[in-house]
DNA sequence: GACCTAGGTTGGATTTCCCAACGTAGCAGC
DNA sequence: GCTGCTACGTTGGGAAATCCAACCTAGGTC
């Protein structure tokens, strides 16, 4: 039997939970899609203490989850940044879905909270289940299937 | 400034990970999703250690998201059992978002991942951005607001 | 060549997690 | 009414993860 957790778990959840499951670690892409880059933005916005930034940094650009770039200001020496790639961008709908339910079930009296819009309409924008040609589910009506792993 | 992390931090990701963000805590509730409902049942599934079981339970029922009931089998002592209220329920979005980013960014080449399906006509549910009028949003047009918390 | 800054590393205290052993309430069998 | 059995935990001690402050280092400025 497969450990419940690690890399190698039956399932998808826990695999996903064994790299993105460690403290900080979903705060850092979070960090990283509202455009922070750099690790002092990361330390200076999240207080996460530096070797525990450098660990889960390392872990998410082996994993292909963020990018490490060199860059370069006029005159200024290089500099590393941290970009997500395009699997790390993909995790919107984690980080959509626990600011959804936070928002929703967590509420606290004051202060703003990230709402996801259409930039080019400025409507807001919900999560939804939906099939592969559009139609919406309601959630109600929602079952889970094991699936075999494609490949 | 509120800390990062910490039930009073501005951000409703912020909060919703400091519930949820513990090891095994989004493990727990994905195997309330799956139908269990059992101490036992959570451990022997997930091979957590019952200290940290009892203590991830308990703080899942003071934040409302699984409510613990008494249940008696027939000619049998009243046992307890742990069942996610709506408030739970609507947790779907995360664990379905860690199951689809799993499944598409850390694939295995064996075994089975959970898909979620429309329950009538068996058809593969995925998530979606959409508008309150049912619009699809394509991910990439997506961006972010501060909006104040209801109330 | 002295200083400054971003991006780390290192050592030691604290907190969290793991594991095995034990506690306990109710019921069954005798 | 006592012995066991089982579900649901609690407790104690060790291992691992996290925190924090102090230090290091390379490249550039002055």
């Amino acid at each position: 039997m497969p450990k419940p957790l690690g890399p190698e778990s039956n399932c998808s959840i826990a695999r996903s939970l064994d790299l993105l499951g460690e403290k900080w670690t979903l705060l850092i892409v979070r960090e990283a899609f509202w455009g922070n880059t750099r690790f002092s933005e990361f330390r200076e916005e999240l207080g996460i203490a530096a070797d525990v930034l450098t660990e889960r940094l390392a872990k998410l650009v082996d994993a292909g989850v963020m990018e490490r770039r060199e860059y370069r200001e006029d005159g200024a020496r290089a500099r590393h940044e941290y970009v997500l790639t395009a699997t790390g961008r993909q995790l919107h709908f984690v980080i959509a879905g626990l600011a959804q339910w936070g928002r929703e079930n967590r509420p606290r009296s004051y202060g703003t909270s990230p709402v996801y819009v259409d930039v080019d309409t400025g409507e807001r924008a919900r999560l939804a289940f939906v099939t592969d040609d559009g139609r919406r589910i309601d959630p109600a009506l929602l079952g889970v299937r094991q699936v075999r792993d494609h490949a």
